[in-house]
DNA sequence: GCAAGGTC
């Protein structure tokens, strides 16, 4: 029998040293092996993974997409091989000698398919150690020490269920996906891609498209009175009851609405004819789960995206719970006044805390979902200072704690009120509403707590009619969904997961199909739903999910095997196939169609070509004729963001107006055209003598404007001499009266006349490039490196790295064992970037 | 180079 030690496996890093320190009494210590973090106490070792650590795919000799026909993936081996061979390796060198091995994964199916995956793993190495499973679902002291006193086994069924999915969601999204790609002849890095979940979301915004598109504008009319008690006035709008005795304030006919308003106008006063009063309780919300913190995030500015990796950030660090979780239930163990406790010291939270520990009994509220994964999203007891935060994360945070605060937090009261009077006949009606009670309100101020205003009137009194007004209206389409809509919608339709949904739509984003924010979808989205629509539907109704759900139920409850599901899985790709291939050349043309249509400007001045957005070699974008070599014609684009071609076009030459897409920095281009026809009047500006050849040859400076849109200050006798100095890329340049004693030449000013930003004295345009050249040589400063921020350069100066030629130096793997939670691929990483 | 799911 082996002496080795007892070995824990858990799903992340995070869960390793928060269980090791309840199971040792916080006496484990840290070490590492193979870069790994293992914790170590008494007999015992805890290390984390990083979710899977090995990955399904199908065996080298299929990577060629020419070589291998789509159709040939539906029935190809599936190879599971290390996708993360540091911990993979550490596991195995750890597991050999294991005196027992317990598997401590996420309570939920691809917790219990990530520890299968160890326990494989583990097997590799040592056939005979006996391996548990342990279960909870939030890591606290008491859950976490009564699991493993109950230790229980693996649940294979559950894990088969997870690796049906695996399989099913390759053959299915590799096959189609290389179909379509190869049909369009897109292979490099524009493929085109479909997806069990991909597909149906795509589809969620081509339909809203649709919609819009079909949209039929109706018009209508609404009127208003304001109407005056004593001295205060309100707004009241006119209503009547429509055929099913409904009340309805749209008029729908022109006539109509002109003769009520007639009407309307020559009314003095108005008569009360009911007063209704009544209250509201306005419950405070439930917990965060992570659809719902991406709903709030998103309302105060943050994308998805944005929010999930601030949340990530600010869970590492220690000041909130995990960010992924599906539950909107706190669980038992969370004291909610214990929590409360920790904030009353605080100068932001202090008060708020203060007075929410005032109440006599804390019942938090409760959401719908009750899972065992992860308990909702709440702060933890640790807080940051505001310092220790940027200010996008502290405004994230701060939403996460004043959550927690209102989901402790009384109800509001709201008092309604609703007038309804009568004018000339005409009925009017005017609701207000006022907060009686703030309750959570007062702690949680992200919700409209907005009042409006109606006075205390009595069924019978004369009001006066100050004011009447009718406003002519359209129906509006239906919205696009923004973001947040769009990954609640996905949550209801049960495709994606908690983890996922926010990557899902990045993924369309950098897959061309969507642009612009609220999405968009381009031509080529229209096309590759049509195509799956016409043969296979499957891959974009959110059914597939709904039927791999309930065979994975199946597999789970051992009704089913895998293989029955995923043999029955691929011989419907089979049929799908069958459709496809017969019609693969109408396909790709309809999606080539699309792609040219996405890209096209308009026609080319010079030839009878379209224009296209081009992007050159250096990875900067262009506008040139779809007839190249034949035509050369060419238009230049700005050098920031992505273009976006928009609808409306110029009137003078017939090209679509551009915009570029640079997050907050998005602007509108315009015509390309005008554009460059703009910057070929203006006239080089000579500012003085070119210190290089001025006395030799007699050249100038002068300021230029490339066709790139940038700026330089250069030798008019370019390209014979390149003299240049950089000028900033934004703001307008102003030559002012001041000399330079020292280059004699004027001082710049940079103004901002679009923005409120202050003037920039650029000063010396040589002096400038002198001073920016000595801050250059602090390129040698870590914080000059892609990837590396404040504290990750703290890290590696703890580390013995002080500047980026050490950096450079530095062995990765060495670097790496030295650093938590760097990996030695992030320091190759850093290092090409350094270069 | 394909998917979706973990995690960083």
């Amino acid at each position: 029998m082996s002496k080795g030690p007892e070995l824990i496996i858990t799903e992340k890093d995070n869960a390793a040293r928060r269980i090791a320190d309840i199971l040792s009494g916080e006496s484990a210590e840290a070490e590492r092996v193979n870069g790994v973090n293992v914790y170590k106490w008494g007999g015992k070792r805890c290390i984390g993974l990083s979710g899977h650590v090995v990955g399904v795919d199908f065996p080298p000799e299929y990577n060629d997409w020419r070589d291998v026909e789509p159709v040939e993936l539906i029935g190809a081996p599936i190879d599971k091989h290390p996708t993360q061979e540091n911990i993979v390796a550490a596991l195995r060198r750890l597991s050999r000698n294991a005196r027992r091995v317990v598997i401590a994964t996420d309570y939920d199916r691809e917790g219990e398919l990530i520890g299968k995956e160890a326990y494989e793993l583990v097997r590799e190495v040592n056939d005979s150690v006996p391996v548990d499973r342990v279960r909870f679902s939030s890591i606290t002291d008491r859950e976490v020490t009564e699991a493993f006193e109950n230790p229980d086994e693996l649940d294979f069924d559950l894990a088969a269920a997870g690796e049906a999915r695996q399989i099913i969601d390759l053959v299915w999204g590799a096959a189609l996906t290389r179909f379509l790609s190869l049909s369009a002849r897109q292979l490099g890095d524009d493929f085109i891609s479909v997806g069990r979940v991909q597909g149906p979301t795509l589809k969620l915004i081509v339909d809203r498209e649709r919609e819009i598109d079909a949209f039929d504008p109706e018009d209508y009319w609404e009127l208003f009175a304001d109407l005056q008690k004593d001295a205060e006035s309100f707004e009241a709008q006119y209503f009547y009851l429509d055929e099913d005795g409904n009340e309805a304030e749209r008029v729908w006919d022109g006539d109509d609405a002109e003769k009520a308003y007639e009407t309307l106008r020559g009314a003095e006063a108005a008569t009360v004819t009911s007063v209704r009063r009544r209250t509201r309780t306005d419950d405070p919300p439930a917990p965060f789960n992570t659809t719902q913190f991406i709903r709030a995030a998103g309302s105060i500015g943050y994308s998805a995206q944005r929010a999930m990796s601030i949340a990530e950030d600010l869970y590492t660090a220690g000041y909130m719970t995990y960010p992924r979780t599906d539950n909107t239930v706190y669980p038992e163990d969370l004291d909610p006044r214990e929590l409360l406790d920790a904030f009353t010291a605080n100068r932001t939270f202090g008060d708020d805390a203060q007075s929410l520990l005032e109440r006599e009994e804390i019942e938090p509220t409760a959401g719908d979902n009750k899972t065992t994964d992860h308990p909702p999203i709440h702060p933890t007891g640790e807080l940051p200072s505001r310092a220790d935060l940027t200010e996008d994360e502290w405004e994230v945070y701060e939403l996460v704690v004043r959550r927690f605060f209102a989901t402790v937090a009384e109800s509001a009261e709201w008092e309604h009120l609703r007038v309804v009077a009568d004018a000339a006949g005409l009925s009017l009606k005017a609701n207000g509403k006022r907060l009686v009670k703030e309750g959570y309100h007062a702690v949680y101020p992200y919700f409209n707590s907005s009042e409006s205003f109606v006075p205390d009137v009595e069924e019978g009194e004369e009001l006066a009619v100050t004011d009447t007004e009718m406003e002519a209206k359209q129906t509006q389409p239906p919205r696009r969904y923004g973001q947040s809509r769009l990954i609640e919608t996905m949550e209801q339709m049960g495709i994606g997961t908690k983890a996922t949904r926010h990557d899902v739509i990045q993924k369309l984003y950098d897959r061309n199909y969507i642009e612009s924010d609220p999405p968009r979808p381009t031509r080529l989205a229209r096309a590759v739903v049509e195509a799956s629509e016409e043969f296979a539907e499957l891959i974009v109704s959110e059914e597939m999910t709904a039927q791999l759900e309930a065979d994975m139920q199946a597999i789970t409850r051992g009704e089913a095997t895998l293989d029955d599901v995923t043999e029955e899985s691929r011989e419907m790709l089979e049929d799908v196939f069958e459709g496809l291939m017969e019609s693969g050349e109408e396909v790709g043309k309809h999606l080539q169609k699309s792609l040219k249509a996405d890209k096209t400007v308009g026609q080319c001045p010079e030839s009878d070509h379209d224009l296209v957005i081009r992007k050159s070699r250096r990875g900067s974008y262009f506008i040139g004729c779809d007839g190249y070599p034949d035509c050369t014609y060419t238009l230049p684009l700005p050098s920031t963001g992505k273009p976006l071609i928009l609808e409306e076009s110029c009137e003078e030459h017939d090209l679509s107006h551009v915009k570029m897409l640079a997050g907050r920095k998005t602007f509108v281009h315009g015509c390309p055209l005008c554009k460059a026809e703009e910057a070929d009047e203006e006239e080089d500006l000579v500012i003085g003598a070119c210190p290089e050849c001025g006395e030799e040859h007699g050249g100038e400076l002068a300021i230029k404007r490339l066709r790139s849109g940038s700026r330089l200050v250069g030798c008019t006798r370019y390209p014979d001499c390149d003299y240049s100095l950089p000028l900033p890329r934004r703001g307008d340049i102003e030559v002012t009266d001041e000399d330079c004693e020292e280059h004699d030449l004027p001082k710049i000013r940079i103004t901002y006349e679009d923005s409120d930003r202050e003037p920039w004295d650029l000063g010396c345009p040589i002096c400038n490039y002198r001073e920016y050249q000595a801050e250059q040589v602090d390129g040698s400063q870590l914080e000059s490196v892609t990837g590396i921020g404040e504290k990750t350069a703290e890290k590696l100066k703890a580390a013995g790295v002080e500047d980026v030629p050490s950096l450079k130096e530095a062995e990765p793997d060495a670097l790496a064992d030295l650093m938590d939670g760097v990996g030695p691929d992030t320091v190759r990483k850093w290092q090409t970037s350094a270069d």
